[in-house]
DNA sequence: CTTGGCGCGTTGGTATACAACCGGGGCACG
DNA sequence: CGTGCCCCGGTTGTATACCAACGCGCCAAG
């Protein structure tokens, strides 16, 4: 839990920041800047940035700099087909031969008990459970990507989780979706899981519209 | 073509010398090292060690270093898991809607003209053909994830493309597949492609225990 | 209005120093 | 002789200073 190096440190913080919009999209973001802001000097910073730069939280031009990035809804709909890729394939394996049977019933102990709060804690609760269903699918590189893709698109999730009804929709799902896996019933949890984050991807997309109109005339207010 | 910083070209000497067997599996690779070898200062050696290390071509341990792996059959077989899911879902998507025709004939032309030599050349160019294919599927996100996964593979595939029959039997595969394509066969296309790395997979993990063998005789008798 | 140059800010790279930390070798002790 | 412990050297992680290359905006001249 507590960071090791402070290149660590400040990533989650600068991570954190941005996830919930303390940094806005379109914000030119330079190491100085957060050298300053992080307590720390440009070294760590510049590592933490890149870490950052490589999940899509910042972008980065070559010597201009950092900017916290404007979303693209087309970017978020590409995404969500990459991880619907991965998710059908590690869900597929985890219906065949569900190998962590303790983690699985964990998972469902995490989803029938206390919902998570709408916003960041959903997201990382719900990020838990999908890549927990890829680890018991057994391959640690499908469940490192699938990470690599979440961390992509948390940015957007976190407009996705907002909504407490979206939340219980999630549980249900998250429930019929165990249900198929310790069935081992291989294709309807490849199919549910192939809708359930096809509507995520719609519901993502939309909200993302909505968050850059309202960013549009926040920006006119502001 | 040209690098454009420091740690760019080291990243790209140090990459080719990782996968050309230069620096052995097992080796210790320091950054003072790296940066003797590579005749540069320590931070652009760390940035391109770290981004070696993401691409898993380097493990490592914090506060001990980098080193070169040494390659592991199962995560061969996982990471060719992950570029079949990857690779079925955007040649479906290049299938339904092939939105690059011009990219699809210039792929056509590429192996129905000279073949690639054997090695490292077979491995870029086979590369290039999968990776196009992705890209006539117009998922960008998909794209980088898919080339991701081959920098992580290319390690094994050198020793996949040593063989010419190998080779020849590569290019029979991407010709019916761009049949398929063409005729927006997507069914077809994916169960080829399927098939196709399917066998790729087998091969590599195949390969590569031999590989690992040679390694052990190899240094019993160094 | 365009164009060319100038200055400033920022990154990318180098050099240096130092503390925290890890691993291994050697020493002491049983 | 075996075993456990400690200390030392090596390495990373971080801080700091400095400089060149480069992008960008401003401004002035055509």
């Amino acid at each position: 839990m507590a960071p090791r190096s402070i290149a660590e440190s400040v990533y989650r913080r600068m991570r954190s920041d941005l996830l919930r919009g303390r940094i806005l999209p379109g914000t030119r973001v330079t190491e100085q800047w957060a050298a300053t802001r992080y307590r720390a000097s440009r070294t760590p910073v510049r590592e933490a940035c890149r870490r950052l730069a490589e999940e899509g939280l910042l972008t980065h031009r070559p010597r201009h700099g950092y900017a916290s990035p404007v979303i693209d809804q087309g970017e978020i709909a590409e995404l969500y087909d990459v991880r619907r890729a991965l998710e059908v394939a590690s869900v597929r394996a985890a219906a065949a031969a569900p190998g962590d049977r303790p983690l699985l019933a964990q998972l469902r102990r995490a989803w029938e008990g206390e919902p998570p709060a709408p916003g960041e804690d959903a997201v990382y609760r719900d990020e838990a459970f999908h890549v927990g269903l890829a680890r018991i699918g057994g391959n640690r590189s499908m469940t490192a990507f699938l990470e690599q893709i979440n961390a992509r698109i948390r940015l957007v999730r976190v407009h996705d989780f907002l909504d407490p009804q979206r939340v219980r929709w999630t549980i249900t799902q998250h429930l019929d979706l165990l249900d198929a896996v310790e069935a081992r019933d291989a294709d309807r949890a490849a199919a549910l899981v192939d809708a359930h984050i096809a509507e995520s991807q719609r519901h993502a997309v939309d909200s993302a519209g909505a968050a850059l109109a309202a960013l549009w005339t926040g920006a006119a207010a502001g």
